[in-house]
RNA sequence: CGGGGUGUAGCUUAGCCUGGUAGAGCGCCUGGUUUGGGACCAGGAGGUCGCAGGUUCGAAUCCUGUCGCCCCGACCA
C-alpha cells in the first residue's frame, strides 16, 4: 500500500510538444517516462511498476515453456560480431563502446559494442558449455536493455535506441526438436500477450538480417504501427506485407502469344510510368515492365515488376545477397547504357551483361503479353515485348508487394492490409550461428552434428506502450488489471479528517488483503483534481471515500472501463472490495 | 542518411514577415476565500529567446554556420 503523497507521480495537464500519439501522450502525461533524448527515456516510479509486472508475466510464460533465465553482458567485444555471420548488417545500428573515454582507442585498445541482441554472445557460450546430446534441447533468455542505433527514433518507447526486450534462444539436437521448441516460444508467446492484455495476432514475417528459415510476428493492430499486416477474414493467412503474398497469377497461367515483332519507338522526356500512361503512348501501367537495378553485395542486377506493381525490397532477401541497395544513376548507366526512365531488360539491349550479377522477374510480369519497356537508349522505348521470347531472365521470384483486395493465396478471397506494432518476434534460425561458431554436440552414434537454433524476442518496453495505445479513452489510460502500476486506487477526498483516512486506510488494507496493490491518495488537493488524475493514470478500481459519503454510511466503487459508479454500505465495504479484487485476479 | 519543419520560463505558447523595454496560460511559492470532476482573489519567484559567428547605432526578430528535437522514407522488439 503506497500513499500518493509519499510517491512521485508527476502527472501533467498538457502533452509536451514532441509526443505525437496518443499512447506517447500518457506515457508522459501520467507521469510513467521522461525523455533524457531521442529515443531515450527514464522509467519514472509507476512506469516502473508497469514494466515489472509485464516483465514477471513474461518471465512466468518463460519459465513454463521450459526455459531458463540467464543474464549476459551488454557490453560486448566486438569480436564477437565480427565472427558473426550479419557484421556488415549490424555493424550500423550498433553503439560504439569504446573504453577509450576521449575517443582516441590506441591500436592494442579493445574494442567493444553496445549489444542490440545476443546471438553472438550465447551461441560462443553454448559451444563451450555444451557438447553433448544429453544436455539438449535447452532455452535460454533473458529480459534485459538492448542498444540499437535506430537511424528514427520515434513515437516514445515505440522505437527507442534504449529499450526493455526479453530475449530468449533455443538450441536442439534436430530440426525436429528445434520445430518443437519454436511452438513451445509460439505457446508462450499466445499466453503472454493474453495475460498483459494485449490483442495480438501471429502473422508470417520475413526474416531479415537475423537470416533463417521462418518466423512469425506478433502484431498489435494500431493505426500508429511501422508494418503493415496484409490478412485474409475467410482463410487463416496472415502475413507480414515484406513477406505476403497473393493468388494475383493464377497457376494455370498460359504466357500470351506474341502479336509482332518488337518495335522501337520515340519517347523524348517520358521517364515515368505514368508519362507512359498519357497520351500519346496510351500504355497502361499494367502493360508497362518496370526494370530496376539493385547493387548486392558490390554488383548490380536487375529486377523486373509490372509497371503498377511496387517492389518490396525485403523480399530481395531470397537472392541471397548479404547487402544490396538501390543502384545510383551513374551505376545504371554504366551497365544499361541509358539513364532511369528508359531501362529494359530486352535481350541485346543492354550495354554491358558481363556486369550483371542476375536479372530476376516477378511472376506477375508473365501477365503482360506484348508490352512495353525501355529500350535502354535515353528518350526510346520499345512495344511488342514478351517475356518468353524477348527478356533475358536469370530466374523468377516474388518480389512485388502486395496491394489490398487482391485475392488470398489461400483461398482467393479479397485480402485486406492493416497498420499494425510489431511487439514479438519467433525466428527458426536453424544452424546460421551454430555453424558459423562452431556449436556443435556429438550425438549417441558418436558423430557431431551442429545445433539447430531458434530465437524468440519480446518487446517489453513496447508492449507497455502498446497496451496504452490500445487501452484508452479521452481521460487517460485504462490499465488491464494484470499489468496495472497499481490496481486499486483509494480516493480520500478529506485527508483531513482522521475518521475518513482512518476508512481509506483499512479499506486499502482489506483489498491489498485480497492480492491488490493498493495506492491511496491522500494528497491535499481538490476533488476535481483527484478524479481527473486517477482517470489520467487508469487505475483499473477506484474506491471513493468522502465526508459526503461518509455521513449517509457508503463509500463509492467504480470501475475505470465502466460509466457508472456504485454506493456501496461502509459496513459491508470491506467484503465488497475485497471480492471484486478476488474476482480480477 | 535524403526530404520537410521547429527551437522563447518546468509544460503549452504569443512575439519573428515589417529589428527598438520578452508577454500570456498552466505549473511553482506566500496569504486568504473555497472544497464531489483540472476553483477564485491578491502578491511573488522564474527567461544568456538552443549555440557560435555576422549585418546593424540597436537582433528573439535579418544572414551564415552548427547542435538538439519533431514529422515523412529505408531499419527494428
Amino acid at each position: 500500500m503506497k500513499l500518493w503523497s509519499q510517491f512521485f507521480i508527476p502527472t501533467l495537464k498538457e502533452s509536451p510538444a514532441d509526443a505525437e500519439i496518443a499512447s506517447h501522450k500518457l506515457l508522459m502525461r501520467a507521469g510513467l517516462v521522461r525523455k533524457l533524448g531521442g529515443g531515450l527515456y527514464t522509467y519514472m516510479p509507476l512506469g516502473l511498476r508497469v514494466i515489472h509486472k509485464v516483465s514477471a508475466i513474461c518471465r512466468e510464460e518463460m519459465d513454463k515453456a521450459g526455459a531458463i533465465e540467464l543474464w549476459m553482458p551488454h557490453v560486448h567485444p566486438v569480436e564477437n560480431w565480427q565472427q558473426g555471420p550479419r557484421w556488415a548488417a549490424a555493424r550500423e545500428i550498433m553503439f560504439r563502446a569504446d573504453h577509450a573515454g576521449d575517443g582516441k582507442r590506441a591500436p592494442r585498445d579493445p574494442e567493444f559494442v553496445l549489444g542490440p541482441t545476443h546471438e553472438e554472445i550465447i551461441t560462443p557460450l553454448v559451444k563451450t558449455e555444451i557438447t553433448s546430446y544429453r544436455d539438449l534441447p535447452k532455452n535460454f533468455y533473458q529480459i534485459a536493455t538492448k542498444f540499437r542505433n535506430e537511424i528514427r527514433p520515434r513515437y516514445g518507447l515505440m522505437r527507442a535506441r534504449e529499450f526493455i526486450m526479453k530475449d530468449a534462444y533455443s538450441f536442439d539436437a534436430d530440426d525436429a526438436g528445434a520445430i518443437k521448441s519454436y511452438q513451445a516460444m509460439k505457446g508462450a508467446y499466445d499466453a503472454f500477450f493474453a495475460r498483459v492484455g494485449v490483442k495480438a495476432i501471429s502473422v508470417e514475417a520475413d526474416t531479415g538480417v537475423m537470416g533463417g528459415s521462418f518466423s512469425h510476428e506478433y502484431m498489435v493492430p494500431a493505426e500508429v504501427g511501422d508494418d503493415d499486416v496484409v490478412y485474409c477474414e475467410d482463410s487463416s493467412y496472415s502475413a507480414n506485407r515484406e513477406k505476403a503474398t497473393s493468388g494475383i497469377v493464377p497457376a494455370d497461367l498460359a504466357d500470351a502469344a506474341p502479336v509482332g515483332d518488337t518495335e522501337k519507338f520515340a519517347t523524348p522526356g517520358v521517364v515515368t510510368i505514368a508519362a507512359l500512361e498519357a497520351a500519346p503512348y496510351s500504355v497502361p501501367a499494367d502493360r508497362q515492365f518496370k526494370t530496376l537495378v539493385f547493387v548486392g553485395d558490390d554488383k548490380p542486377f536487375i529486377v523486373i515488376v509490372r509497371g503498377c506493381d511496387d517492389v518490396e525490397e525485403a523480399k530481395l532477401g531470397s537472392l541471397g545477397f548479404k547487402l544490396w541497395r538501390p543502384a545510383t544513376a551513374d551505376e545504371i548507366v554504366e551497365v544499361l547504357g541509358a539513364k532511369p526512365g528508359s531501362l529494359g531488360a530486352v535481350k541485346g539491349t543492354i550495354k554491358d551483361p558481363s556486369k550483371l550479377g542476375g536479372i530476376f522477374a516477378d511472376h506477375a510480369i508473365r501477365l503482360i503479353g506484348n508490352g512495353t519497356t525501355g529500350a535502354n537508349e535515353d528518350g526510346f522505348h520499345l512495344r511488342n515485348v514478351n517475356v518468353k521470347r524477348d527478356l533475358a531472365i536469370t530466374s523468377f521470384g516474388d518480389f512485388r508487394s502486395v496491394r489490398a483486395g487482391e485475392p488470398c493465396p489461400k483461398c482467393g478471397q479479397p485480402l485486406k492490409i492493416r497498420r499494425a506494432i510489431e511487439v514479438g518476434h519467433v525466428f527458426k534460425l536453424g544452424t546460421k550461428y551454430s555453424e558459423k561458431f562452431g556449436a556443435v554436440y556429438t550425438d549417441d552414434k558418436k558423430q557431431m552434428h551442429p545445433m539447430v537454433m531458434g530465437c524468440y524476442g519480446i518487446g517489453i518496453s513496447r508492449t507497455m506502450q502498446a497496451v496504452i495505445e490500445q487501452s484508452h479513452d479521452a481521460d487517460g489510460i485504462i490499465w488491464p488489471w494484470s499489468v496495472a502500476p497499481f490496481q486499486v486506487l483509494v480516493c480520500l477526498l478529506d485527508p483531513q479528517d482522521a475518521a475518513a483516512s482512518e476508512v481509506a486506510k483499512n479499506l486499502g488494507a482489506a483489498a491489498e488483503k485480497a492480492g491488490a496493490d493498493v495506492l491511496i491518495d491522500d494528497r491535499a488537493e481538490r476533488p476535481g483534481v483527484k478524479f481527473k488524475d486517477a482517470d489520467l493514470i487508469g487505475i483499473p478500481l477506484r474506491i471513493t471515500v468522502g465526508g459526503k459519503g461518509l455521513k449517509e454510511g457508503v463509500v463509492e466503487l467504480k470501475w475505470r472501463d465502466q460509466k457508472e459508479m456504485k454506493k456501496i454500505p461502509l459496513a459491508e465495504a470491506e467484503a465488497i472490495i475485497a471480492d471484486a479484487v478476488k474476482s480480477k485476479a
